[in-house]
DNA sequence: ACGGTCTGATACATCCTGATACAATTTTCC
DNA sequence: GGAAAATTGTATCAGGATGTATCAGACCGT
């Protein structure tokens, strides 16, 4: 394949597809969007695409029937978007045979993450699909399963997280006991760089610790380097 | 980070090395130019550095091989410079794990082109990682654990230390007995140059003492050099 | 001993962070 | 579709950490 992959965005939403289309533009990758699975066949045609990026939620033809479609006659890989995390649509995504999925509301830089290794697993061959990767965290005397998106305590008690709290956890716990700037975290997070004053990280950290530590006034898990940003303190298990 | 970067530039050729460092100066950066690995290595210990621009051919120990140290020891981005544009070089400057390469002879604007460009890559890309190790150091009656950042004495009590206290410190365990200039510390504590009459370390080192120092008014183990900076003089231990 | 320079200590100004309240936005539910 | 709920972003204040100004005393060379 070529240095530049080249995807094709399918999303009926202008405000979904064109400010992904740019953010995809911006890192190296080739973009083809449009707003309906018929205009992704036509664009099929007329290109060699590399990976589909497909919404399941669509007026006309449907992303699953499409999906459907595209497993039966080509070997390009796919993900979808998903409107929410629920399981049927999961399950329903592996069967039509997606090679992964990402959840509205997502981070460019996830899915771009996961377009990334979806190729690379197409082009190492076997084609066989591996299994969406599900991991879980163990720290203090939580749990977080990565594809239920909450945290699990020792007694079995749920606590549920928003979607900013979660991928703030998880890019804390993928760099234990690093020091992260605010304009990091923005951007592992959200994607987009910060303004001045900004104050976001810090309003959803200090969420973040009314949830995960004992003393959210003293916290031993997420602490503060001051005038450097945020770490994780702590042993961090993953399995 | 902090506003003006700190590059390292490693050439053995002074006709190469000082014209780039005083147009890199010209421009935002803070530079400091060594000729030899062996110097960059001392260079490396004495200040925090952002990225390391190097020359590959170089007498005594070569620029891939530092190149290759580098890459084990630290994070610390590097810009090669090769001699000529051979596939050769690059291929070999890739494996030892460099971000870039220029090639000469180089147009300077390139050159700081790509090392912002490097470093805005690093910034916003911390990679996943292991945790870092936790070290202790012992010295006096206090221990000193880099994890959580704190003080604790034989009686077991904690102290707790702000991050510049915690900083000065560090920077000071690490080179036992060596005399350090305010200038140096507060590239290690801080990562920016001294401004005239700046007493910002002096400050830190008076409030650093009142909290490790069995007589803050007769300090035994961090001790002023009249008019050369200030070192530590106890006896440390790291484990 | 003397004057200039450097350092320690104090007081205060400034910058950074945590918390709260509320506004804007997004998502869910009907 | 649109309303309600949840989530996220912004403004503001209070407290803590750090930087700066200042003065008094220590150090150095003469």
């Amino acid at each position: 394949m070529d240095a530049t992959p080249h995807i094709l965005v399918v999303d009926d939403h202008r405000e979904i597809r064109e400010p992904l289309a740019r953010y995809l533009e911006r890192h190296e990758v080739r973009v083809t969007a449009v707003e309906s699975a018929a205009a992704a066949r036509h664009a099929l045609r007329a290109a060699v695409v590399d990976l589909v990026v497909l919404d399941i939620m669509m007026p006309g033809e449907d992303g699953l029937e499409f999906c459907r479609h595209l497993r039966e006659t080509t070997r390009i890989p796919v993900i979808l978007l998903t409107a929410m995390a629920e399981d049927t649509d999961r399950i329903v995504g592996l069967e039509v045979g997606a090679d992964d999925y990402v959840t509205k509301p997502f981070n460019p830089r996830e899915l771009l993450a996961r377009i990334k290794a979806v190729i690379r697993r197409a082009q190492s061959l076997p084609p066989e699909r591996e299994p969406v990767s599900a991991v879980m965290w163990r720290f203090d005397r939580w749990s977080l399963h990565t594809d239920r998106r909450d945290l699990v305590d020792d007694a079995g008690v749920v606590t549920p997280l928003s979607t900013g709290e979660f991928r703030l956890l998880v890019a804390l716990l993928e760099r234990p006991g690093m020091v992260l700037s605010r304009d990091q975290l923005l951007d592992l997070t959200r994607g987009r760089r910060a303004a001045p004053y900004d104050r976001a990280v810090d309003n959803q950290v200090s969420r973040l610790r009314r949830k995960i530590e004992r003393d959210p006034g003293n916290p031993e898990l997420l602490t503060t380097v001051w005038g450097g940003g945020y770490r994780f303190t702590g042993k961090v298990e993953r399995g």
